[in-house]
DNA sequence: CGATCTTACGGGATTCGTAAACATA
DNA sequence: TATGTTTACGAATCCCGTAAGATCG
């Protein structure tokens, strides 16, 4: 006993048309065909759902009872196929990502303002967090995808090299390093450092770097502002990534571009390996590996603001 | 782009066991056959529904969002396909009759308990009306079929005979015509006379039953009960249908059978011609048609009650 | 007699199941 | 290697359209 959908439109029509003719011609069939295709409907249903004779086509009792179910079911499915459009034309959907403050910041605007001119009915979460919870936030699949400092290749992450992000040396206006020709780690080690967590990949990073030397640590800071400001008030030093600039254009910093061996944040784009992304998840992500971070954002070593990025 | 029933059953059964194999038996089809009906489906609606590696089968984010959209279209589909099964069953429906009042106190209480205890879902709606609103309610579609003292067989109605119903006199205890041996028309010229209103079949009957007498006409009333009160009260006699005797059976009164050629009401089932019954309906007509008032309810030309049936 | 639905029938597409190939843990 | 999905292919089925038949106004 099999009723297909093909069947209701047909009886839907011949209901609205009550011709077999006019109803055949609507569905683009022949007027047999059509016919045949009501009676099996009938078969199937074990009820005659039309009184007709050679002129004159009515739905029985059980025919017009039968419409109003016929036409739920149709409607529907039709709005499940609507919705299937919604999906593939995005205008419906959702995308959650995750990334490193200081890619959500200063890049990640413009990017969603693009994706969300064109696809205005997609939800779109972010979570701004370091890169150890962007990683779990994939993990557990509450992220589609996410930008982080660590190449999380796992059975069940895939991760692909997305950019990378020169170290800039920071300092007070006046301090000896603004000015003088070439900075080496050595000249870092020797004045008072402002850190980031250890957490941070940041950290991390230079940790790396300067090894064997060690760092004069004055202070562990979480959030960048912080730093920032501790340094401008010529409490210490730091050393940050390109992307991370925007926080100290300020009057009375300096930033400086390094050019140390080794010293290159590499960030990530790390998604699931075994499950695939939703159409709105998917499209982002091209849009987001096609139009990565600039390498400099800044390449003035003086205290000129960095380039800004319409609000 | 064509999309059926079997493939939503097939991806439901997919989504939910998270197995071709055994989804596949679910709906029992060799495995590549169920595969290819969720490529199809895939196909059909130009989005990957399942990611699927050799060892494991999950939804898509769009699969996800499909499958409460598929489970909806398949609980109308199942829920229209539960109303056609009700109205096989009768265990919903309705049917409208309308039939002479006299047939509605006596002889249908006993058909509709039955009916109902056999079909308790069905919907019953009655109307105790004279015989021209009977058919005319059937015209207009507001009863299935009618019983009515007219032949009412037109292009649009069709009637068939149902049962034919006697007259007996009626008069008090007492009455000359009470024991004569034999009452004839002209005997019962001789009294005062209550009549049914002319609109009444049974007023034409008799009007024509003892042409080219006159009777002595007392009083027309609309009731029968009204006219047990008047012949009770000694005003006069009447002649009445064996189908309203109920309403004479009291003490004081006297009923009697004639057998008077052609004085005999027949009554007629009418239904029309060009629609169908609804299955409730047609039950109801074949058990009316399959039992018909006895041809005489009371056979006592005496006082004695009529046999009473259960409420 | 004309309009309309049903039946008859041949050709073509679809779909099924078996068997082999392929992929992943 | 073992389990489970996809591909290949021959056979049966289903479905469509043309043509002829039946029926009612």
């Amino acid at each position: 006993m099999n009723v297909s959908t093909r069947q209701l439109q047909a009886f839907v029509a011949l209901a609205e048309q009550r011709s077999f003719t006019r109803a055949a011609a609507l569905c683009h069939l022949s007027q047999p065909a059509f016919s045949a295709l009501i009676g099996q409907l009938e078969e199937a249903l074990g009820i005659r759902l039309f009184d007709r004779s050679t002129r004159h086509v009515a739905p029985t009792p059980e025919g017009l009872s039968f419409e109003i179910s016929a036409r739920r079911v149709l409607a529907e499915f039709d709005a499940a196929l609507a919705g299937v459009d919604d999906q593939l034309a995005r205008r419906s959907g959702r995308v959650s990502i995750a990334l490193l403050p200081s890619l959500a910041a200063g890049w990640l605007p413009q990017i969603l303002q693009r994706y969300r001119a064109q696809y205005p009915g997609v939800e779109i979460e972010v979570a701004d967090v370091l890169s150890e919870p962007c990683v779990e936030r994939v993990r557990s699949g509450q992220a589609d995808f996410a930008l982080a400092a660590i190449r999380a290749d796992t059975p069940e992450l895939r991760a692909e090299a997305f950019c990378s992000d020169g170290f800039h040396l920071v300092c007070p206006v006046g301090h000896p390093l603004a000015t003088q020709a070439e900075v080496k780690p050595r000249d870092v080690a020797a004045y008072p450092f402002i850190h980031m967590a250890r957490t941070s990949s940041v950290r991390q990073y230079l940790d790396a770097a300067v090894h064997p030397l060690q760092m004069q640590t004055l202070m562990e800071v979480d959030q960048l502002a912080t730093a920032m400001g501790m340094v401008r008030a010529g409490l210490g030093i730091s050393l940050m990534p390109a992307l991370t600039l925007f926080h100290f254009a300020q009057p009375g910093l300096v930033t400086r571009p390094l050019n140390w061996p080794g010293l290159t944040r590499r960030i990530y784009l790390v998604r699931r390996r075994d499950r695939s992304l939703s159409l709105a998840a998917q499209t982002l992500y091209e849009q987001v590996l096609a139009d990565p971070p600039r390498e400099a954002p800044t390449r003035t070593a003086t205290s000129a603001p960095p380039r800004r990025r319409r609000s």
